[in-house]
RNA sequence: GUGGGUAUAGCUCAGCUGGUAGAGCGCCUGGUUGUGGUCCAGGAGGUCGCGGGUUCAAGCCCCGUUACUCACCCCA
């Protein structure tokens, strides 16, 4: 406790048992996409701050940590506080998901990728948040995107794929929520609400289930926003479900309903639930949203949207594009760290003073038969010892001496 | 950015109304046990987060600060 030696804050390290549920659930899920026919890319954890910050990512810019510029003099520090524009000090930042990296890589190597490309990406991203329960500075978001279809067949995919891997991880109780964008808009167009105050009117209008009814007509009413009738409208949400369209509300988009009702019918395996007053951090979404709802936590599992806008900033030709993340981190967390093939893995007790040469022939020759093998020094409290061995995945244990014939080994059951 | 809680040994935590720094686990040593996971005894290990203040005296009270943590905002 002399000196700070945590890591920084919001940032973890991984322990042995937690390192292998992680990646156990990483391979899951990789495999899941890879089967439903996604390919999987890589790209840097940087990028210009000009393409991070080019308008697109909401709030979400402000969180991103910014790279200074190599080789800046004092000079430069001075001439930016009197800009006072402090930003310019940077020319990369750190990733702050993983959608404006994929359509930067799609503008670079379109020519070298099928017409229409579906994309996994499993990697770290970061933002400069104050830490909580399920919330870090750093953490690994698992991305599927498809790039190149402007139909339903892109959402369908996506959300088939991505119920596909929760499933396969044993996660049950999950729903997937679903609106569009269009809907919303028309919804704040009814209601008369200014083009000016729309961004604010959504983030308030996203928070129904947190502040209830009365607190949103409250929070609208303080935009300025014609609150008469909301109330009524608001609660008429609670018992909505999927309404029918021959007797749908004035604000319900009859076109991007039609288009959410088609998703449901070709997704019949998976808990579709609409939900008008879903909405979304990115500013970047132009279609369809979806969120993973799970009943045992305040904060969604993952989420994502149509983008049809984006790509375009990037290649100057518009490129219809979908995506679907799974936050990573708070799905394994949900996740019992499974001990597999245990038995397979053993530890060697050998005395203190045992012969290297020995210990590690003896060793070699069980790796050799497939074993995992560990070699552990007798402690004089072995029993924590042998605790230990177990609880990082050892199933068995045997003592050893320099002439210990790998044949004659007797195992004994690590693990109460 | 806003608010609450916490900070004592490697880990988990006690510490009364201010009065000599504690336990369990782990670690080390000696013995005990001896196809070995037991038990006994001893030992090492602490700027009580950091900096001020009050006091004869502060782990404890006051102020500040930092870190961690929970919640809000927002988000995966």
């Amino acid at each position: 406790m002399a000196t700070a030696v945590t890591p920084p804050r919001g940032m973890r390290d991984f322990l042995p048992a937690d390192k292998a549920t992680r990646e156990r659930a990483l391979g899951i899920i990789r495999g899941s996409f890879a089967a439903h026919g996604f390919d999987e890319i890589e790209t840097p954890v940087m990028e210009d701050t000009a393409r991070l910050h080019s308008g697109l990512g909401g709030d979400n810019e402000k969180l991103g940590f910014a790279v200074l510029k190599r080789g800046l003099a004092p000079a430069d520090l001075t001439a930016a506080a009197e800009a006072d524009d402090l930003l310019s000090l940077a020319d990369l930042g750190l990733r702050f998901d993983l959608t404006v990296p994929l359509a930067r890589f799609y503008a670079s190597h379109r020519a070298e990728l099928p017409a229409v490309f579906r994309s996994i990406q499993i990697a770290p991203v970061w933002r400069a948040e104050r830490p909580q329960k399920g919330r870090y500075r750093q953490f690994v978001q698992c991305d599927i995107d498809i790039i190149g279809e402007a139909g339903p067949l892109a959402e369908i995919e996506l959300i088939t794929a991505t119920a596909a891997a929760l499933d396969n991880l044993g996660l049950t109780g999950c729903t997937v929520r679903i609106n569009d964008r269009r809907i919303l808009s028309t919804m704040l167009a009814t209601w008369g609400v200014e083009a000016s105050l729309t961004e604010r009117a959504l983030i308030t209008l996203d928070k129904l289930d947190k502040i209830g009814v009365d607190g949103v007509v409250a929070e609208l009413g303080d935009l300025g926003i014609t609150t008469e009738g909301l109330a009524d409208t608001l609660t008429g949400f609670a018992g909505l479900a999927w309404p029918d369209p021959a007797d749908a509300p004035a604000w319900l988009d009859p076109a991007a309903y039609t288009d959410l009702l088609a998703l449901r019918a070709a997704l019949p395996g998976v808990p579709l639930e609409f939900d008008p007053t879903l909405v979304r951090g990115m500013g970047y979404y132009t279609g369809t949203i979806f969120e993973i709802a799970h009943p045992d936590l305040g904060y969604s599992l993952g989420g994502g949207g149509r983008y049809d806008g984006m790509i375009g900033r990037f290649l100057g030709t518009d490129v219809p594009a979908c995506g679907f993340s799974i936050g990573f981190e708070r799905i394994v967390d949900l996740l019992a760290g499974a001990d597999d093939d245990a038995s397979s893995a053993v530890v060697l007790v050998h005395e203190k003073d045992a012969n290297p040469a020995a210990l590690v022939a003896l060793k070699t020759a069980l790796v050799g038969q497939g074993l995992r093998v560990r070699l552990d020094k007798r402690t004089k409290n072995l029993k924590a010892l042998l605790e230990r061995a177990g609880a990082a995945g050892y199933g068995r244990f045997a003592f050893v001496t320099d002439d210990t014939d790998p044949a004659d080994l007797v195992f004994k059951p690590l693990g109460d």
